[in-house]
DNA sequence: GTGAAAGCGCTAACAC
DNA sequence: GTGTTAGCGCTTTCAC
């Protein structure tokens, strides 16, 4: 039972295989009846192109290429985040019949350019789509320049114009979390603040900020501590807001590491989470569930941030559409049970 | 700059193209004077072999498939397994030019078995690997044997005779790291045995009795408690045994989620880790080294594995070699700060 | 709108 | 040992 080819459509529709290539390639110039013919006879046979044979003649593979930062290089608490655009890519890929060619890839290697030029060379793809932290790097986002193929860039720091980007709503989720503390009870609403470095925490900040407002709570610099975005500076950040005489009811921290911190000092002070102090975080990492109480905090769509970027890619291949702009996926509150109602 | 065919490599060479393939597939039958010749051509030329030419004229795919069970399905802490599975493998593909096709697939769905053999079908795979716990379910099994596809099975429970198969060393390095723990003074070693459904975790308390044997200590009945694998069941087991008039001072678990358990009891206990209470757990799986203090471990060999893996795969297609018999990676102990020298 | 013919870059079968 | 000749299954070009 060897599987049809592309005659055997033909013959059974009673067309040429041209007709059956502009069906299968959804190609203008076909009348519908004959459209219909052949698809019915697609339909019977079962028919599937053989991507291969396919590539070979169009000089293009049906292949998208993840590339994500090598966790292997250092420590791998990474590696929900990339199973999780994996997934998202998977899914838009399986759809359109592409194939997905992962690629891990350290940054700190300085052979990163010429290896992701040899990459592409080789399979060449019909896009790319770049994962953070490696999204905002010069040098990976150049080399893939270079070499003219269609590239989506998720959650850069910054954006440059010349390609698509998928990145989250950070400033609004944030506010929202920060609204929904309020809605609590909470009045005194505190918040950790990341590395500077990393764009989207500060973008947390700004929507801290933007939540407190809209709640009708005022800010104040006191309330707000600066950490680095590790579990350590959570820990001294904590104890920090937490010493003072009018402590705050909740804390909110730019990630789930610090909020984690949080929790943890709360625990040595003897301070009780939720009753006595909300505490919220961002990212949804694993440990956000592994904490006690399990944090509240706000999942990253990264799933749908990367099916989104390849839809775009095979989209943009097949019909030609530009890859440009910015698409912004929506992040959700995940409440858990670090968060509750303000003590009296 | 179109990139080398078969063809300018060939006239650069002075021979035929079918000798240029047989240098490429590193065939018999030509002489060393005029491999040396092609081989120039090729690096001179800096020429690879178009994929997908190959594969259409050869009717198969350089390209391996990776089937590990879907953790989108339920939770996600296995991401880390999966990482290290598909780097691995991923090493192995890109040495031989082999592609690596990943595929999350959900053995609770009914049709898995249909879905698997469509995917054979449509991608025509070199090979496969499956990863436990899926390599050991017969449905899945059966639905990839049914294909003819090579196949190798990672860490399945049982071993059927017909593939490869790749395991770890689980009752050896056990049998090590108890004796490990002896050689730190401890006498009074305890062992926390796992669901009596999960093989590999069997195979660990036979290692824990060898090593008992080995470092000249007496086995006893009433320092083995019997977990489930699960957090909760390690704090009870760990309850159990310290508890006891006459303590174990060290307590070795058959995964790293019961030695979490221990490690949390002994803190509520007021038992001191690692100066009063060593403990040991398997797997070294990322809570190992969030927990405090960090876990000694076992490393599961799991990158290793699907090396090997796929290495066996490729020389079988390219050799036709067979994949038979099983292949022992070794694990390795990770000693951190949760073992010390037995108290006085 | 549709089809015929000419490859894409390689391997397989067989000749030499 | 090495080369020749056919394809593999599809897309492309261009004719109709």
């Amino acid at each position: 039972m060897p599987r049809p080819t592309i005659d055997d459509v033909a013959t059974r529709a009673g067309v040429s295989i041209k007709t059956v290539s502009r069906v299968v390639n959804r190609e203008p110039n076909v009348r519908e009846s004959t459209r219909e013919k052949v698809e019915k006879a697609i339909a019977d046979l079962k028919y599937r192109p053989n991507p291969s044979a396919q590539n070979l003649a169009s000089h293009r593979a049906r292949l998208i290429v993840l590339v994500y930062d090598d966790p292997s290089a250092y420590e791998v608490p990474s590696s929900g985040y990339i199973i999780r655009l994996q997934q998202g890519a998977l899914k838009a890929c399986r759809k359109a019949g592409f194939e997905l060619l992962i690629h891990p890839c350290n940054y700190r290697n300085s052979h990163v350019g010429r290896e992701l030029r040899e990459l592409i060379d080789q399979v060449r793809p019909a896009g790319i789509i770049v994962a953070a932290p490696l999204s905002n790097m010069p040098k990976i986002v150049r080399a893939i320049e270079a070499t003219g193929t269609p590239l989506v860039r998720l959650s850069p720091g910054t954006r440059n114009g010349k390609q698509l980007t998928v990145v989250t709503n950070d400033r609004e989720i944030s506010a929202e979390m920060t609204r929904y503390l309020a809605s609590l009870g909470h009045t005194r609403i505190a918040f950790i603040t990341g590395h500077p470095s990393h764009k989207a925490v500060g973008n947390r900040y700004l929507g801290y900020r933007d939540g407190l407002e809209q709640s009708g709570l005022k800010f104040s610099e006191s309330l707000v501590a600066a950490g680095n975005n590790s579990i350590g500076s959570g820990e001294e950040c904590a104890m920090q807001l937490l010493k003072r005489k009018h402590r705050p009811t909740a804390i909110f921290a730019a990630n789930d590491d610090m909020a984690a911190g949080v929790i943890r000092v709360a625990d040595r002070l003897g301070i009780k989470v939720p009753e006595e102090l909300s505490v919220a975080g961002c990212d949804d990492i694993a440990l956000a569930r592994q904490v006690y109480p399990a944090l509240t905090t706000i999942n990253q769509p990264l799933s749908a941030m990367a099916e989104y970027a390849a839809v775009a890619l095979i989209a943009s291949v097949r019909g030609k559409r530009p890859l440009l702009g910015t698409e912004i996926v929506p992040a959700a509150l995940q409440i858990r049970e670090s968060t509750g109602p303000a003590p009296d």
